[in-house]
DNA sequence: AACACATATGAACTAAAATTCATATGAAAT
DNA sequence: ATTTCATATGAATTTTAGTTCATATGTGTT
Protein backbone atom coordinates (compact mmCIF):
# COMPACT_ATOMS: atom_id res chain seq x y z
CA UNK A 1 0.00 0.00 0.00
CA UNK A 2 2.87 2.60 0.56
CA UNK A 3 3.91 3.07 -2.76
CA UNK A 4 7.09 4.64 -3.91
CA UNK A 5 6.17 7.57 -5.29
CA UNK A 6 4.12 8.03 -1.25
CA UNK A 7 7.87 7.88 -0.32
CA UNK A 8 8.63 10.52 -2.70
CA UNK A 9 5.96 12.65 -1.37
CA UNK A 10 7.60 12.05 2.38
CA UNK A 11 10.81 13.09 1.28
CA UNK A 12 9.70 15.89 -0.46
CA UNK A 13 7.64 18.00 2.47
CA UNK A 14 9.88 16.58 4.89
CA UNK A 15 12.45 18.64 2.98
CA UNK A 16 10.44 21.71 2.92
CA UNK A 17 9.34 21.60 6.91
CA UNK A 18 11.94 23.60 8.19
CA UNK A 19 11.47 27.38 8.81
CA UNK A 20 15.33 28.37 7.59
CA UNK A 21 14.42 26.24 4.33
CA UNK A 22 11.41 28.73 3.88
CA UNK A 23 13.11 31.64 4.55
CA UNK A 24 16.10 31.16 2.32
CA UNK A 25 13.30 29.96 -0.52
CA UNK A 26 11.87 33.43 0.05
CA UNK A 27 14.99 34.90 -0.24
CA UNK A 28 16.28 33.35 -3.14
CA UNK A 29 12.46 34.04 -5.06
CA UNK A 30 13.79 37.91 -5.78
CA UNK A 31 17.57 36.79 -7.11
CA UNK A 32 20.07 34.09 -6.46
CA UNK A 33 22.64 34.62 -4.04
CA UNK A 34 26.05 33.11 -2.51
CA UNK A 35 26.42 31.39 0.63
CA UNK A 36 28.15 34.49 2.65
CA UNK A 37 25.09 36.30 1.08
CA UNK A 38 22.44 34.30 2.36
CA UNK A 39 24.15 34.09 5.31
CA UNK A 40 24.25 37.86 6.54
CA UNK A 41 20.69 38.51 5.04
CA UNK A 42 19.04 35.77 6.80
CA UNK A 43 21.50 36.45 10.30
CA UNK A 44 21.67 32.92 10.18
CA UNK A 45 25.68 30.97 10.77
CA UNK A 46 26.95 29.83 7.46
CA UNK A 47 27.04 26.28 8.50
CA UNK A 48 23.79 25.88 9.19
CA UNK A 49 23.09 27.97 5.50
CA UNK A 50 25.19 24.74 3.95
CA UNK A 51 23.41 22.54 5.74
CA UNK A 52 20.00 23.72 4.67
CA UNK A 53 20.84 24.31 1.04
CA UNK A 54 22.74 21.00 0.73
CA UNK A 55 19.47 19.03 1.39
CA UNK A 56 17.75 21.59 -0.70
CA UNK A 57 20.02 21.41 -3.41
CA UNK A 58 19.73 17.64 -3.17
CA UNK A 59 15.83 17.78 -4.26
CA UNK A 60 16.56 20.26 -6.86
CA UNK A 61 14.64 22.56 -5.30
CA UNK A 62 17.49 24.78 -5.83
CA UNK A 63 20.49 24.48 -7.73
CA UNK A 64 24.24 26.10 -7.92
CA UNK A 65 26.54 27.32 -9.73
CA UNK A 66 30.41 28.60 -9.17
CA UNK A 67 31.40 32.18 -9.43
CA UNK A 68 35.25 32.17 -8.30
CA UNK A 69 35.53 30.82 -4.67
CA UNK A 70 31.76 32.05 -4.39
CA UNK A 71 29.00 29.31 -5.07
CA UNK A 72 25.69 30.62 -5.81
CA UNK A 73 22.67 29.03 -5.19
CA UNK A 74 19.40 29.76 -7.27
CA UNK A 75 16.05 28.78 -6.87
CA UNK A 76 14.49 26.23 -9.06
CA UNK A 77 11.41 28.18 -9.80
CA UNK A 78 9.22 25.83 -11.61
CA UNK A 79 7.84 23.59 -8.24
CA UNK A 80 8.34 25.64 -5.60
CA UNK A 81 6.49 29.24 -6.86
CA UNK A 82 3.35 27.10 -8.13
CA UNK A 83 3.28 25.38 -4.94
CA UNK A 84 3.76 28.69 -2.33
CA UNK A 85 0.86 29.78 -4.54
CA UNK A 86 -1.40 26.53 -3.86
CA UNK A 87 -0.52 27.30 0.18
CA UNK A 88 -1.13 31.07 -0.22
CA UNK A 89 -4.80 29.97 -2.21
CA UNK A 90 -5.35 27.04 0.62
CA UNK A 91 -4.66 29.55 3.40
CA UNK A 92 -7.03 32.34 2.58
CA UNK A 93 -9.84 29.83 1.38
CA UNK A 94 -9.50 27.58 4.30
CA UNK A 95 -7.69 29.05 7.29
CA UNK A 96 -8.40 32.32 7.68
CA UNK A 97 -5.45 33.87 5.53
CA UNK A 98 -2.52 31.56 7.95
CA UNK A 99 -2.37 28.34 8.66
CA UNK A 100 -1.97 27.90 12.65
CA UNK A 101 0.37 25.70 14.88
CA UNK A 102 -1.94 21.97 15.35
CA UNK A 103 -0.95 22.00 19.17
CA UNK B 1 12.39 38.73 7.47
CA UNK B 2 10.94 35.76 8.60
CA UNK B 3 7.35 37.01 7.56
CA UNK B 4 3.81 35.76 8.93
CA UNK B 5 3.16 33.61 5.56
CA UNK B 6 6.33 32.00 5.75
CA UNK B 7 5.46 30.40 8.98
CA UNK B 8 2.02 28.81 7.26
CA UNK B 9 4.57 27.52 4.75
CA UNK B 10 6.10 26.11 7.34
CA UNK B 11 3.29 25.02 9.18
CA UNK B 12 1.59 23.34 6.20
CA UNK B 13 4.99 21.68 4.69
CA UNK B 14 5.48 20.16 8.65
CA UNK B 15 2.35 18.77 8.77
CA UNK B 16 2.64 16.78 5.57
CA UNK B 17 5.90 15.38 6.39
CA UNK B 18 5.00 12.26 7.37
CA UNK B 19 4.87 9.13 5.58
CA UNK B 20 1.83 8.16 7.57
CA UNK B 21 -0.24 11.02 6.92
CA UNK B 22 0.44 10.86 2.96
CA UNK B 23 -0.96 7.30 3.31
CA UNK B 24 -4.28 8.49 4.79
CA UNK B 25 -4.25 11.24 2.00
CA UNK B 26 -3.28 8.67 -0.87
CA UNK B 27 -5.99 6.34 0.94
CA UNK B 28 -8.87 8.93 0.91
CA UNK B 29 -8.40 10.14 -2.52
CA UNK B 30 -10.64 7.64 -4.13
CA UNK B 31 -13.04 7.19 -1.00
CA UNK B 32 -14.05 9.33 2.03
CA UNK B 33 -13.28 6.55 4.73
CA UNK B 34 -13.77 6.62 8.44
CA UNK B 35 -11.38 5.92 11.00
CA UNK B 36 -11.54 2.21 11.53
CA UNK B 37 -11.69 1.67 7.94
CA UNK B 38 -8.48 3.78 7.62
CA UNK B 39 -6.97 1.66 10.82
CA UNK B 40 -7.53 -1.66 9.42
CA UNK B 41 -6.46 -0.47 5.21
CA UNK B 42 -3.56 0.64 6.27
CA UNK B 43 -3.12 -1.83 8.62
CA UNK B 44 -2.10 1.17 11.39
CA UNK B 45 -3.06 1.07 15.07
CA UNK B 46 -6.66 3.51 15.61
CA UNK B 47 -4.88 6.41 17.95
CA UNK B 48 -2.05 6.82 15.16
CA UNK B 49 -4.70 7.36 13.27
CA UNK B 50 -6.48 9.51 15.25
CA UNK B 51 -3.76 11.50 16.05
CA UNK B 52 -2.88 11.87 12.07
CA UNK B 53 -6.11 13.23 10.94
CA UNK B 54 -6.60 15.56 14.02
CA UNK B 55 -3.27 17.27 12.87
CA UNK B 56 -4.45 17.15 9.26
CA UNK B 57 -7.71 18.40 9.71
CA UNK B 58 -6.94 21.38 11.68
CA UNK B 59 -4.50 22.80 8.44
CA UNK B 60 -8.37 21.50 6.56
CA UNK B 61 -6.63 19.07 4.21
CA UNK B 62 -8.89 16.63 5.76
CA UNK B 63 -12.40 17.62 6.87
CA UNK B 64 -14.79 15.08 8.85
CA UNK B 65 -18.74 14.33 8.83
CA UNK B 66 -20.34 12.22 11.46
CA UNK B 67 -22.19 9.36 11.13
CA UNK B 68 -23.83 7.60 13.48
CA UNK B 69 -21.05 6.62 15.75
CA UNK B 70 -18.30 6.56 13.20
CA UNK B 71 -16.62 9.67 11.98
CA UNK B 72 -16.27 9.88 8.18
CA UNK B 73 -13.08 11.96 6.87
CA UNK B 74 -12.77 12.81 3.66
CA UNK B 75 -10.18 14.75 1.96
CA UNK B 76 -9.29 18.82 0.65
CA UNK B 77 -8.82 18.26 -2.76
CA UNK B 78 -8.63 21.18 -3.85
CA UNK B 79 -5.29 22.15 -2.35
CA UNK B 80 -3.38 18.50 -2.02
CA UNK B 81 -4.27 17.13 -5.32
CA UNK B 82 -2.30 19.81 -7.69
CA UNK B 83 0.42 19.82 -4.87
CA UNK B 84 0.58 16.04 -5.16
CA UNK B 85 0.44 16.36 -8.84
CA UNK B 86 3.61 19.31 -9.03
CA UNK B 87 5.38 17.07 -7.09
CA UNK B 88 5.20 14.14 -9.21
CA UNK B 89 6.03 16.50 -12.66
CA UNK B 90 8.95 17.83 -10.20
CA UNK B 91 10.27 14.16 -9.54
CA UNK B 92 9.83 13.44 -13.43
CA UNK B 93 11.76 16.18 -14.44
CA UNK B 94 14.41 17.08 -11.83
CA UNK B 95 14.77 13.68 -9.51
CA UNK B 96 14.69 11.01 -12.39
CA UNK B 97 11.58 10.33 -11.36
CA UNK B 98 11.89 10.00 -7.57
CA UNK B 99 13.32 12.32 -4.69
CA UNK B 100 15.69 10.08 -2.89
CA UNK B 101 16.36 11.08 1.00
CA UNK B 102 19.18 13.54 1.58
CA UNK B 103 21.52 11.71 4.47
C1' DA C 1 53.64 26.77 -1.80
C1' DA C 2 51.71 29.61 1.57
C1' DC C 3 47.81 32.28 2.59
C1' DA C 4 43.10 34.01 2.78
C1' DC C 5 38.45 33.81 1.74
C1' DA C 6 34.37 30.82 0.83
C1' DT C 7 31.92 26.84 1.58
C1' DA C 8 31.15 22.00 3.07
C1' DT C 9 31.17 18.23 6.24
C1' DG C 10 30.95 15.09 10.42
C1' DA C 11 29.74 14.11 14.78
C1' DA C 12 28.09 15.20 19.27
C1' DC C 13 24.40 17.55 21.15
C1' DT C 14 19.70 19.53 21.39
C1' DA C 15 15.10 20.15 19.91
C1' DA C 16 10.95 18.75 17.72
C1' DA C 17 7.74 15.53 16.18
C1' DA C 18 5.79 10.67 16.18
C1' DT C 19 4.50 6.58 18.73
C1' DT C 20 2.55 4.21 22.39
C1' DC C 21 -0.71 2.99 25.62
C1' DA C 22 -3.92 3.74 28.98
C1' DT C 23 -8.01 6.07 29.38
C1' DA C 24 -11.66 9.49 28.38
C1' DT C 25 -15.50 10.91 25.55
C1' DG C 26 -19.37 10.18 22.45
C1' DA C 27 -23.13 8.04 20.08
C1' DA C 28 -26.34 4.56 19.53
C1' DA C 29 -28.64 0.18 21.07
C1' DT C 30 -30.66 -2.67 24.73
C1' DA D 1 -28.69 3.71 32.79
C1' DT D 2 -25.67 0.26 31.20
C1' DT D 3 -23.24 -1.69 27.58
C1' DT D 4 -20.88 -1.65 23.21
C1' DC D 5 -18.71 0.13 19.36
C1' DA D 6 -16.11 4.23 17.57
C1' DT D 7 -13.05 7.78 18.13
C1' DA D 8 -10.21 11.20 20.69
C1' DT D 9 -6.85 12.70 23.97
C1' DG D 10 -2.74 13.25 27.19
C1' DA D 11 1.56 12.25 28.64
C1' DA D 12 5.67 9.55 28.78
C1' DT D 13 8.76 7.57 25.64
C1' DT D 14 11.10 6.92 21.35
C1' DT D 15 12.43 8.49 16.90
C1' DT D 16 13.80 11.84 13.74
C1' DA D 17 15.46 16.17 12.40
C1' DG D 18 18.13 20.48 13.41
C1' DT D 19 22.05 22.88 15.57
C1' DT D 20 26.59 23.61 16.79
C1' DC D 21 31.32 23.84 16.36
C1' DA D 22 35.61 22.34 15.02
C1' DT D 23 37.80 21.27 10.97
C1' DA D 24 38.31 19.88 6.11
C1' DT D 25 38.10 21.09 1.28
C1' DG D 26 38.17 24.15 -2.54
C1' DT D 27 39.40 28.33 -5.21
C1' DG D 28 41.92 32.03 -6.20
C1' DT D 29 45.94 35.40 -4.90
C1' DT D 30 50.59 36.61 -3.61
Amino acid sequence: MKSNSNNTYHVFFTNLANPLKINIIINLKEKEKNVTELSKELNVEQSKISHALSSLKCCNIVQAKQKGKQRIYFLNKKTIIPMLKLIDKHAQNFCRGKCLECK
